[in-house]
DNA sequence: TTGCGTGCAAACGGTTTGCAGGAAC
DNA sequence: GTTCCTGCAAACCGTTTGCACGCAA
């Protein structure tokens, strides 16, 4: 895919009918700088370096506008809040430790024989946009072979 | 593995230190019962018909002791709550649609060949007690093949 | 000039916490 | 008698909402 330039993006939400106003392009512009995917609170902190006036329901209303449209993915790994992700960077996936917390990319060529599965026995069509699978990286299980206790 | 008996699960808690408590034994009982995956405001409220005095805070704090314990597991399924369930119900995974919100159950032998590529490529031990897959499912999928558009 | 988008503030819902009193051991 | 556990109330945190104003079109 070709990746758009900001201009282009801004035209296309105004082709859509949605107006263009500064908080929108500045938004636009942070998350599509961002390699990660981040939440809605550090995009709000981003804006706010360029541009101070910006309210943090904007960001959410932006980004909800934005997956809307398919340009952002809407991610939650479970840790109580939602991470975002410009969507043209493409699929990955994450393996996250639950222990020393490191993170870990996935290809998406190895989730697709389960997608297979899922479509052959089930007829569903899973959505792997966006998968965190929790476990234990190679550091952490070598160590502790052994299993729960109390906290 | 053999069922534990309300009693024997009473004496383990015990055994380790912990108190027993009247409102420790009602969670432990609802919870063992619910066949599903429950939250804690639903356990909270069955809690309730039998004892009004338990408080919700009691319930997430022994929940999160028999969390600890491994007796039950706390499963995020990206909805704004937690859920949880019992145990030694053994593992399962969810199938749940996008469009029309129905979950099915997925067996743990479908995943098994993933977390084997995991662990031969990465090392990883993944942590494949409680999954969900979203996605759309054979009757949703089969209706729009179309993608987004603005809400 | 129209009405969409914004800032503000307040509300929301699930969850956590500090504290003092009470119950289990 | 100690210590853990509980109820209460308030705080928390990410997110959403109602409203009136202001700016993009």
């Amino acid at each position: 895919m070709v990746a758009k330039s900001q201009d282009e993006l801004e035209r296309a939400l105004q082709d859509q009918g949605y107006r263009l106003t500064p908080q929108r392009t500045l938004i636009l512009e942070v998350i599509r700088e961002c390699d990660d995917h981040v939440s809605a609170e550090q995009i709000y902190a981003r804006v706010r370096e360029v541009y101070p006036y910006v309210n943090i329901s904007t960001v959410y209303r932006t980004l909800d506008l934005l997956a809307g449209l398919a340009l952002v993915t809407k991610t939650d790994l479970g840790e109580g809040r939602v991470l975002y992700h410009w969507a043209e960077k493409g699929n990955h996936h994450h393996l996250i430790c639950q222990k020393c917390g490191a993170v870990a990319s996935l290809d998406d060529d190895l989730l697709e024989p389960l997608k297979q599965t899922l479509l052959l026995k089930f007829g569903f069509q899973a959505n792997l946009d966006h998968i965190a699978i929790f476990g234990h990286c190679a550091e952490c299980g070598s160590l502790s072979p052994s299993g729960h206790g109390p906290h």
